[in-house]
DNA sequence: GGAAACTAGTTCACCGTCTAACTATTAGCA
DNA sequence: TGCTAATAGTTAGACGGTGAACTAGTTTCC
């Protein structure tokens, strides 16, 4: 098979570890790999919210958090900052920015006082749609060299490789 | 096959967009899988350099990518940048960090007075071999789940899309 | 019923990164 | 040779994130 940047890395690698049973060829490839087509989705994705103009990325995953959540559409700050993996901290400044931009409401919720209630706009409902679609077929993009069945192989190793981690 | 958490997220997933066809499981599958396993890496690398004071996960890599520099080792800020994939701006506050630390000198370049060299100090060798093995052994640990011909068919259906992505 | 513990959200100070502007030096070329 | 353009590094200001402290409201339990 032709050779990818990552096996002339590993090969350099492999050179200056020679005789050091500690270094592994094919972990370091497959991280390498993961590594590089991360970076390349995450790349394609903040290029299509720059070209936007309308929101970055990162707001555009709070969005998208919300969206899916279950329904009736609406979600607690605590529940979009877990969704979202970033603090709750962070999460209050993501939501100033949505709200400005109409693209959410907060409301309090009046059955416990201490909570607020986010909720989707008719313009974030609309924003959001707008851009799922692009997303996934973005991440089509990035995997459009494996065949189906390379890619349920693919989600097989993966898998094993999940689960151990979650046990 | 046992199920992983993506599954789940995968199954609910498609779920919402039942009779959507822009929606491809797998892609969705390989790619959360991907993006689970490289923040299980950064979270181990975080933990592993806050336990020991020493340096951060961030100082760190700048450190190895200077070391990794053929022979002669020393670079110049802005390659050292480009390895880390920050700015030089940024890479000019690492530094002053490290040089602080001691771990890395910086010398002016009498042969183009523009630039600037780092090189590692003895403390600064002596910290990156401490840490590059425990490095590799959390990498082989990630992907402990995988045999070793697995592995080489792990990085076969990575290579195909690295080697898409390149071209 | 009321004190103590817990929970939700926000504010604050700090940190690391980014972009853009700036200084100093070198290279290109009429 | 002497402008002009390009290059290396740093600095300045803004931004988004974090953890800790804080306010307000709710739950627990004697």
């Amino acid at each position: 098979m032709e050779q990818d940047s990552v096996d002339q890395h590993v090969a350099r690698w492999s050179a200056f570890w020679e005789n050091e049973p500690a270094f592994a060829p094919e972990v370091e490839g497959a991280l390498v790999r993961m590594n590089f087509i991360q970076r390349e989705a995450r790349r394609a994705d903040a290029a299509a919210f720059a070209e936007s103009q309308e929101l970055t990325a990162e707001d555009y995953k709070t969005l998208h958090v919300l969206m899916i959540q279950p329904w009736p559409v609406e979600a607690t700050p605590a529940q979009l900052a877990d969704g979202a993996r970033v603090t709750r901290a962070a999460m209050t400044s993501r939501l100033d920015r949505l709200v400005a931009a109409e693209l959410v409401t907060r409301e309090n919720d009046e059955t416990d006082r201490r909570r607020v209630l986010i909720r989707p706009t008719a313009a974030g409902r609309a924003i959001w749609s707008k851009y799922i679609f692009e997303g996934m077929a973005r991440d089509q993009g990035l995997l459009k060299a494996l065949s189906h069945e390379e890619l349920i192989q693919l989600n097989g190793l993966l898998r094993k490789v999940v689960l151990d981690l979650e046990s």
